[in-house]
DNA sequence: CGGAATCCGATATGATACTG
DNA sequence: CAGTATCATATCGGATTCCG
């Protein structure tokens, strides 16, 4: 009886990738900041079924992993910008490609009709 | 008061991918198939940490959103093949896109050491 | 052999109120 | 404005048992 090792970096970068950007909002955060940097509060409005507590904990986690970039500013009241680290900015491609091959794939779907929509 | 109103496939498509492939076994399963069909037992091999419940789960959400294909035998005992669809083989080079950034971009983490060991 | 059924704990996500 | 703190709920992942 002898042994089967799988030894794969392919199969653990994986899954580390997914503990990554796996979090329910994370692809669509990094997708917002994309075009440059925004507020806390614009996030909040971008992503309107999303609570504060979840954006925190989505945010800190995207900054512990090194994918983006929180500027505090001392201000009353305070402001806080967030950003696209280099890392992130790395990802967008990959993404894209996740993307394009949803859409190619579930034709069915119309993601055009897809819609975020907020007051501001 | 004007609308802000975000209107991007991208965001939706990226959303669906996730819920798709998120699962935490999800992207080794399809790694696992991309060198041919492979036996439940096997997969169960191959993932030894894995419960044979969320084998079976993850397995059936991936074969109903069209990635993989289940070819069971009428035979005794019985005998259920697994392998890619032509969707499964289209995302491989997307995932391999993902290792390669998770791998550049955490240099600090040696994923070669990382492996999948099982007997048999 | 390849599950299905059941139960359970851990984790993820969410609603609300409060604060510097 | 940008969070904390607290509580509640939902989903995920896992252990065990049973079955054709």
């Amino acid at each position: 009886m002898g042994r089967k090792v799988i030894d794969n970096p392919n199969v653990c970068s994986l899954v580390h990738a997914m503990n990554i950007i796996g979090g329910k909002w994370k692809p669509i955060l990094l997708y917002l900041l994309s075009n440059g940097s925004l507020r806390f509060g614009k996030l909040l409005l971008f992503t309107p079924t999303i609570s504060k507590k979840v954006l925190t904990d989505q945010l800190k986690e995207l900054e512990e992993d090194g994918l983006i970039i929180r500027k505090k500013y001392s201000e009353i009241p305070p402001r806080v910008e967030y950003s696209l680290s280099d890392n992130g900015k790395a990802l967008l491609p990959v993404l894209k490609a996740l993307s394009n091959w949803t859409i190619d794939t579930y034709s069915d779907i119309n993601f055009e009709e897809c819609r975020i929509i907020s007051e501001e």
